[in-house]
RNA sequence: GGGCGGUUAGCUCAGUUGGUAGAGCUCUUGACUUACAUUCAAGCGGCCGUAGGUUCGAGUCCUGCACCGCCCACCA
């Protein structure tokens, strides 16, 4: 049994990859009496390849389905990918336009074929790169939104939603991508701040050309489609004005001054110009004052022929040709700086425009409720807390949902029309007759489906609803879901929804939200600012391992990341590799029955022994606690402080020359196997590597081991207490070598001050520990210098050897420090007796309080009385 | 305009029921001690953003303020 002299991870990451899929040992099979433990993978869109957030969100899931299998579970991680409509047809036309061709020189079928092709391409990618980081995923069971299966629950989803009036088909205002050709939904537009001007315009009515009203706007393009203007009621200003009539300039069309609660009389001139068609406020005044609706845009953001002379210009080149006009006539009054938000199309970052267009609709509020109190009682819990506030509050405000897209790719919508009746048919299979007037002249809505239409299913069909199966009612309802605070609206929200309205249940109990990754200055990683930093890049350099390691330890709260934050990683992987190979070279007789359990309350086992074993199974008691409360960084902070600080640093040096010690081996073969147990949902491929040879023959994968049990006769504080008084005087010890450059072959007699006779009797208990790890023949206790001189000054009096004290002491530094700390120790006892001088605090404070205040007051004085000592002994 | 998060060592961050501040990196000093230089030993370095309040005692609880960041919102 040997390892290699480095962990060469690019071969070992592949080997375990390819033996765990091989030997299917993710695979999760219903009622197999394991509790089930369950997690939907935020389905990746197909677009192109994983980012560093797909290496947080997917690390997280893998360590806690990792965990859970290995406690017992059933666990399954249900891996998938999303046809991510807009963005996907997005990159394919993308890729077209090089080719020079639009997606209408191939036609819809065509078209469909190129992103066909797309996505076995890029869905193999993004699933290859998951298993590159480690995922332990059922691949078998790998789902695509639009898998046949899947297109079915899609569509039996929309019949159940309109038969029971809760989809609808209207015109109303929505908002429009010029770019994309689609409708988006409202979570689709992304507000931004934009630096605009709020242009002030005057429109002179008609019975007198020469009397203005001046209404204010940042689009004065619109103006083509004004119908009115609107002022608040209770403006005295235009109190005379209020119904008469304006001429719109440029037009020419007669409109009237109408009044409005809606109208703010602060805002600009106090005066709106209304333009039902092109804003959502003034549509819903348009539709109070039954206001004339001109559309004067076509879908690709060009004024139509409603605009006369500007018909055929885009929608900002009209904007500044009209501009020009109104300023050729005097019209234009001022034009003022204004901050606003502007709406951007979330896939292609176009400024969306308010467009009124017939769309399908799903109606939100009666399916939030049940939503709503789940959360509210506790039946589904956001991790950290705080986001249910967030998801609450957009659940109570909830609007309508605009769920038909003007693009080709996606789950087009089930709806025929009758070209003879125009009756609506709604249905899952396409319709042979009208089943009103039996036209055989049927055709289907053009339109596909909202991409998050099918991703609100994702939690139950991807295990075959709506067939109620054997699967469905192990699995469901899964158990927790990762994901980024994106995403709530969009995902989460609309999950919990489909998952009340369609299975009458919780769809998950626990949303664990993470934090986003941004580059070194906190920017948003993103290809097109190229600050990204590529996940593969880094397994590439460093491994898996060390990448999982490294995001994970850094990922409370938003990630901050540069390069050399993944060094952590390597170098804990690098340590775990050479620890075991060194007890591998070492331990070469190893007992496969010993227990740890067994030997722990051995009356002869030295202190190291019983304190490494007692921290081995708190790290363990302390990380599965973390775990389970998705307190993650944590979780690999007691990992790496136990493995590194006290397994490698303090226990493997102290059993240096005691290798040949069977108990010692058994310990530590032990302590290696229990660590690996705990370390593998962070580090899969190292710890399954060192596992493969340790292992008892005929032994599985590490990856299905039992998580190791806790007993609690195995933690000793005890134990850690006085290890750490040990270790305490030992780094004490090696200090003091160095300051007085004792030679090793110096005799020094050994000498125990303390003022504890339970830390004595600790120091002598472990005098040869002291001995072998601090490096000299016999070691000094240091409680204070003088009592150091006095040990120097008796052992070598009378040698020949003596040594001055002022030789090797640099007695300037060393009064210095002893002062300082003087000080130190001077106003914690002063404060210390001030406190308990105060009757109050006597009084109220716990008694333990008082006692240990006490006792901490004695042992300053005992401190400072020695100091005070050494710094007579150095004058 | 509303809501949320942050402000602790030069940098990045921990700090879980209030009890005299912690880690990693950086820097400085020492060690090539054959498991590991992706290492080991040690040192320097903090009135815990600011002003108040509660308390015997506040990084920790309450209030105001400042700055940074995020989310939501129909002031055209």
């Amino acid at each position: 049994m040997e390892l290699s002299k480095r962990f060469d991870f690019k071969t070992v990451d592949a080997k375990w990859s390819k033996d765990w899929e091989d030997k299917n040992l993710f695979h999760a099979k219903a009622d197999t009496g394991k509790p089930p433990y369950t997690i939907v993978i935020p389905p990746p869109n197909v677009t192109g390849i994983l980012h560093m957030g797909h290496a947080l969100n997917n690390t997280l899931q893998d360590i806690i389905i990792r965990y859970k299998r290995m406690k017992g579970f059933e666990a399954l991680w249900m891996p998938g990918t999303d046809h991510a409509g807009i963005a996907t047809q997005n990159v394919v036309e993308k890729a077209l336009a090089k080719e020079g061709k639009k997606r209408h020189d191939l036609g819809r079928e065509a078209f469909l074929e190129k992103l066909w092709a797309w996505k076995k391409q890029y869905g193999d990618t993004i699933i290859n790169q998951l298993k590159k980081i480690g995922a332990s995923c059922d691949w078998k069971r790998t789902r695509f939104t639009m898998d046949d299966a899947y297109s079915n629950a899609v569509k039996e989803v929309f019949v159940r939603l309109y038969e029971k009036d809760l989809i609808y088909r209207g015109t109303y205002i929505i908002n429009w991508c010029p770019r994309c050709h689609t409708a988006l939904s409202d979570e689709e537009a992304e507000h931004k701040d934009t630096k605009g001007h709020l242009y002030h315009i005057r429109y002179p009515l008609k019975e007198n050309p020469d009397q203005f009203i001046v209404v204010a706007t940042t689009r004065p393009e619109t103006m083509l489609g004004d119908t009115a203007v609107a002022v608040n009621p209770k403006d005295e200003r235009y109190q005379n004005l209020i119904g008469k009539i304006l001429i719109l300039p440029l037009v020419n069309r007669e409109i009237p001054i109408i009044t409005d609660e809606l109208v703010d009389r602060e805002f600009g001139s106090g005066a709106v110009k209304v333009t039902p068609a092109h804003d959502p406020n003034d549509y819903q005044m348009g539709k109070r004052h039954n206001l004339e609706f001109i559309n004067i845009m076509h879908p690709d953001g060009k004024i139509n022929e409603q605009g006369g002379v500007y018909n055929g210009l885009d929608r900002f080149v009209a904007r500044k040709k009209i501009l020009e006009d109104l300023e050729a006539q005097g019209l234009l009054v001022k034009t003022d700086d204004h901050l606003h938000a502007v709406g951007h199309c979330y896939r292609c970052d176009t400024v969306v425009e308010p467009y009124l267009s017939k769309q399908w609709f799903v109606r939100m509020t009666p399916l939030a409720q049940p939503g709503i109190e789940a959360v509210k009682d506790g039946r589904i819990k956001f991790y950290p807390e705080r986001w249910s506030k967030v998801y609450l509050n957009w659940m109570e405000g909830i609007r309508d949902w605009c769920i038909s897209r003007q693009i080709w790719w996606g789950h087009r919508i089930p709806v025929w029309y009758c070209q003879d009746c125009q009756m609506e048919i709604v249905v899952k299979d396409t319709p042979a007759a009208c089943p009103k007037c039996h036209s055989k002249n049927l055709k289907q809505d053009e339109d596909v489906l909202d991409t998050w239409f099918s991703s609100w299913l994702w939690p139950f069909a991807t295990l075959g609803w709506p067939q109620e199966n054997a699967d469905l009612k192990y699995f469901y309802p899964t158990s927790s879901l990762f994901t980024a605070s994106e995403i709530i609206f969009f995902w989460v929200a609309r999950m919990i929804m489909a998952g009340f309205e369609f299975r009458g249940d919780i769809p998950f109990s626990d949303v664990y939200i993470h934090g986003t990754v941004r580059d070194a200055k906190g920017r948003k990683m993103s290809k097109s600012l190229g600050n990204a930093i590529d996940p593969l890049e880094i397994i590439e350099e460093y491994g898996a391992d060390a990448l999982r390691f490294s995001l994970i330890i850094n990922s409370g709260q938003d990630l901050f990341i540069s390069k050399e934050k993944f060094e952590i990683g390597r170098n804990f992987a690098n340590k775990i590799w050479n620890a075991s190979r060194l007890i591998l070279m070492n331990a070469q007789t190893i007992d496969p029955s010993f227990k740890l359990s067994a030997i722990k309350n051995m009356p002869d086992l030295d202190l190291p022994s019983k304190w490494i074993i007692s921290r081995l199974y708190t790290t363990i008691k302390d990380v599965s606690d973390a775990i389970e409360h998705y307190r993650y960084s944590e979780a690999e902070s007691l990992i790496y402080e136990f493995f590194w600080n006290n397994f490698c640093d303090w226990y493997l040096e102290i059993i240096k020359n005691d290798w040949a010690n069977p108990t010692t081996q058994n310990i530590v073969f032990k302590i290696l196997a229990e660590s690996l147990k705990i370390i593998h949902p962070f580090m899969p491929f190292v710890t399954e590597e060192i596992w493969e040879n340790i292992k008892k023959s005929g032994q599985s994968e590490l990856c299905i081991q039992p998580w190791p049990t806790v007993e609690d006769n195995l933690i000793d504080p005890q134990a850690e207490k006085n290890m750490r008084i040990l270790i305490e005087h030992i780094v004490s010890i090696r200090n003091s070598r160095a300051e007085w450059e004792i030679k090793p072959n110096e005799e020094l007699s050994c000498q125990f001050a303390s003022s504890s006779a339970a830390v004595r009797n600790i120091l002598e208990n472990n005098i040869g520990l002291l001995k072998s790890l601090a490096k000299i023949k016999d070691p000094v206790i240091l409680p204070s210098l003088s009592q150091t001189q006095n040990v120097i000054r008796n052992v070598f009096e009378d040698s020949e050897n003596a040594i001055s004290l002022e030789g090797v002491i640099d007695v300037e530094k060393e009064k210095g420090r002893i002062l300082k700390q003087l000080d130190e120790y001077k106003k914690a006892e002063q404060g210390l007796a001030d406190r308990l001088a105060n009757a109050a605090f006597v009084e109220k404070a716990p008694a333990e309080v008082v006692a240990k205040d006490k006792e901490r007051l004695q042992d300053l004085q005992k401190k400072i009385e020695k100091l005070q000592q050494a710094i007579k002994g150095l004058i």
